[in-house]
DNA sequence: GATGAATGAGATTTCATTCAT
DNA sequence: GATGAATGAAATCTCATTCAT
């Protein structure tokens, strides 16, 4: 009752604490998701005691919530790159590369998020009605927009953007999976993908005359 | 210790009350995840007694496996029917409207696969390393053959692979997030999906000479 | 309901299943108790199914009684044999020894039987009440009467009884913290057993002039 | 992994808790066994809640074992105070009744070491190999340093040593059937016991010239 | 006689959460 | 801020037993 969640600025060290609640959520969340996740578990991983972190947070589900609101900004940063008044098919063949790059160097902030997606986006409906659709729909416009300039081939630009997040995903998402079938290092596997997503998408995107 | 689990074959009893488990398991794992599922649910689901239930399973997890062994072979099918005397393009197009095909019908499947894998295949590792690896390694092998003969472009032949996975099974695993975005009929959405996948897969797929 | 439970006699069958679930019973009995055996472990050991073990008793409980009924008669046979006509120091030093013989040849019906004892002696007050009190009784009055005519030292009667039950007894029911403390071949057990206990009753009966 | 099982000593409030438990536990389990006692009973019986119980300890086994364990040294008490420089006969009487004075006053205790026993020792084994063969080893070379001497009769000290456990606990194990063939107040009992003990060790151990 | 199918009762255990200090 | 103590709810699982064939 006397917890931190009520004062609207956090100290130094409530700060430093919800960074390794978050830190520590993030791993296990990942890992099992959000039912198959403990308190326990998190608590342990971040090194605390589970009353503490429950001191922190008003149960697992808000930090699952806050965590998972946090990395919209992660995930929507590529997209806010994407500068309308670049050459076209760079920009989009950058929006890919930094998806990708984004992938990997947070693999488990992207299994996360997959794993909320599955169960139906039951936590943060309401990001995709605010500031993400907004965004999407900014981008889907400016795709459409070099379509109809013929600057790109003219394809759905939706379907183009889902394309791109499954393609730029899979490798952090299904790496389990890709590990299986063909092993390989970190470097190796985002190297090969970066080529051939570009590969493919210049094939898609430029348009022959 | 007590039910049908003795080798052989099943009864048609036991083949249809396992059959009704299989499918509420599905629905109910597919919608709340392995751990998130309840035996009760599943029960209920397939309005049953949970001992009834327990008299045919050992437990959650046993479900779980046998449910998700069987779904190997709908994700193996559309790979098997690639027809290595096909004419190559054709072939790839034809199966990434295969593997479409399946996520619009089975979109549950899909889900419970996608799953099992983001959370690291802790359950049907040994499949990979048999039959789905053998499945693969035929495709990764004919497609590679193509591209030495110039049939369809040269790209690594498991990103191609990978790609086309995430691409197709996007539909079925993140329609959640798909229908937040843009809310369409599964009918349009699967219309629109084939005609953008197809144009993608050709464009890079084809030849330029 | 139509099981042989009814029946006066048993038919040839019906008595070889009921001894080999008397058997299978007091194996499972004697290692894990009444509470700790399950109905599905005495029927494995049997090799038969737990329903057609149920077809032959009525539960678990029902198979217990009437196994340790069974060993009362075993129980009972070494102080039967008691001859009151005999010499008394013998008669006694050779009950000793047949209790000891029962012990090697039935340690698990001894077991079961301390059990049972232990336990209260729950299910079988009635047979104290009759034939064991009797056939005690009787022993009682007999080394009484060679006491009074100073044919064995004069103690008390129930007390060297129930001396002679624990010694012998106790290298069946306590052999593991035997073999513990002092690893030997039953046969030595035994042997050494016979000669020390046969040494202290005899120390203790024979009478000094 | 929530309770005060962490390392180190306990708090008096843990101290108490955990001597209630043990209490209560020691009272169900003589009654019914590792396998009839429940935790609801225990619980019950300690007067707390079945989850404040599982605060403290991991389970029933775990209960089972920590409290048979502390029940060793109880048993091993009387041995130690066996002193090698008394008078032999004295000393080996004086244990008989220390043992008896034991089962007297520990009789549940007593009990609960015999069925563990019973069953085969499956929870105290190492114990075995540790403390109480060192003390048992202790006093069977001071028995046969004594019989060498000629100040007790030689027999095997082994047995002499079995004989007496058999004897002193057979008044609490099988106190039913004792009570059930000659019922007697408890002060009776071991007064007679005492009594007929001494003769018997007395007569056997006296070297007679 | 034998057994597959089903079930009710109950036991253990996990886990998020609250309370008091 | 932090933590030891306690608890309610629910989930899994075991087991004796019944029923129908």
């Amino acid at each position: 009752m006397t917890g931190p969640k009520t004062a609207g600025g956090y100290s130094r060290i409530q700060t430093q604490k919800r960074a390794a609640i978050f830190a520590a959520a993030l791993e296990i969340f990942a890992r099992h998701g959000l039912r198959g996740a403990s308190l326990e578990a998190i608590a342990a991983e971040a090194d605390m005691s589970k009353q503490n972190l429950l001191y922190y947070f008003d149960g697992k589900e808000a930090i699952f919530v806050e965590l998972i609101q946090q990395l919209t900004d992660l995930w929507l940063e590529p997209l806010a790159q994407i500068d309308p008044a670049g050459e076209p098919v760079a920009e989009v063949l950058a929006y890919v590369q930094r998806k990708l790059v984004m992938s990997q160097n947070h693999p488990r902030e992207s299994r996360l998020f997959a794993t909320e997606i599955l169960q139906g986006v039951p936590h943060i409906k309401h990001l995709y009605e605010g500031p993400m659709k907004a965004m999407v729909d900014r981008t889907v416009a400016l795709l459409q927009t070099w379509m109809d300039a013929g600057q790109i081939r003219a394809v759905d630009p939706h379907d183009l953007l889902f394309s791109i997040w499954a393609n730029t995903q899979h490798y952090a998402d299904f790496s389990a999976q890709i590990n299986l079938i063909k092993p390989m290092t970190r470097e190796e596997r985002y190297a090969n993908a970066e080529r051939f997503l570009t590969d493919m998408y210049r094939a898609l995107l430029v348009v022959q005359d």
